[in-house]
DNA sequence: GGGCCACTGCGTCATGGACT
DNA sequence: AGTCCATGACGCAGTGGCCC
């Protein structure tokens, strides 16, 4: 893997500039030949052909250490976002924009698509919506039913394709007028029964029922609302807290506004849930990027540093 | 085996930026 | 101004390693 495309001029200056100062750290690649003081005093400034065909007027080498250069996010995010912002900026950005700018929250998406239309070696992160996460809204596009379970007390519960649930009342025609839950997260089926359990109406009783694809649906709201839970059996963790639409009917209207205050802080924490969820996948994956980097750039440097003394070593020789 | 500790992941809350 | 979203902070629970 070549380097020399994937490398961005701001990360560069950030990582060397977080690490200028750390003189004590002394890599051990750092040859006692390769003399800053040496090669920054030289009278005339030599052109350097690299490998990649770049050439480079050697000046004075800074060597970074190449000790540990990880760093924690919070850290390099701070001073990505400054490079990036700054780069744009005229010169006479003042103080306060400057502390506006670093006291700025990080998005972890932007930083490393911003990273990776530096570099393509460099993994985007998708923006939102995998074809996975079907719009929950709509139920009726995903309504057509794969499996359809009739409960001890006559209620049908049907599975459709786009993982929703239908509960439907005895009475019903088929399933109209089902309430239709839909699970955010994907359920991969596991073997074996597993219970699904309900209380359609607040005050009920839950009813336990039997479902075929290793996972549970519990009630999840303990207020008046009716929710409802999946879980596998095996983590207890519920995947998602799934919805239920209002039963209606014999509900007050106090009663029906506390039950949207709770409906919407269920939807709320949800979300909220799901957010942070997303956010430690994108943290996590963000901190591995820059691991990469560093590895990369450190690989880039002990290459340099190489280059660097045999085209010393070639110098001399012909001063000779 | 049991206690302790560090690590990890999760859910929730608070908060600031972006958007309408 | 209100809403939504992304993220830091916090507390909690589970887990694995280490020591006794």
């Amino acid at each position: 893997m070549t380097m020399d495309a994937s490398v961005s001029p701001q990360l560069d200056s950030t990582l060397n500039d977080s690490e200028a100062d750390g003189e004590e750290n002394h890599s051990e690649a750092s040859p006692s030949s390769v003399d800053p003081n040496q090669v920054s005093e030289a009278e005339e400034s030599p052109v350097v052909q690299l490998s990649d065909g770049q050439t480079v007027q050697v000046q004075g080498v800074i060597q970074a250490p190449q000790t540990s250069v990880i760093q924690s996010p919070q850290v390099q995010t701070a001073q990505i976002a400054t490079m990036a912002e700054l780069e744009g900026d005229a010169p006479a950005t003042d103080t306060q924009k400057r502390r506006e700018i670093l006291s700025r929250r990080p998005s972890y998406r932007k930083i490393l698509n911003e990273l990776s239309s530096d570099s393509p070696a460099v993994p985007k992160i998708d923006e939102e919506k995998t074809e996975e996460e079907a719009p929950v809204s709509s139920a009726a596009s995903a309504s057509v039913p794969t499996s359809i379970y009739q409960t001890s007390s006559g209620q049908y519960i049907a599975f459709t394709q786009g993982r929703a649930i239908q509960l439907t009342s005895p009475g019903a025609e088929a399933l109209q007028g089902a309430q239709t839950l839909t699970v955010a997260a994907s359920p991969t089926p596991q073997p074996g029964a597993t219970i699904l359990q309900c209380a359609a109406q607040p005050g009920d009783s839950q009813q336990q029922y039997y479902i075929q694809g290793g996972q549970v649906l519990i009630q999840a709201a303990t207020g008046d609302i009716p929710a409802y839970q999946l879980r596998s059996p095996n983590s207890g963790l519920a995947q998602s807290i799934v919805m239920a639409a209002s039963p209606g009917s014999m509900q007050s209207p106090s009663s029906q506004h506390a039950e949207e205050i709770t409906r919407k802080r269920e939807v709320r924490l949800m979300k909220n849930r799901e957010a942070a969820r997303e956010c430690r996948r994108k943290k996590k994956e963000y901190v591995k990027c820059l691991e990469n980097r560093v590895a990369v750039l450190e690989n880039q440097n002990k290459t340099l540093i190489e280059e660097l003394k045999a085209l010393k070593d070639i110098y001399c020789h012909k001063a000779e």
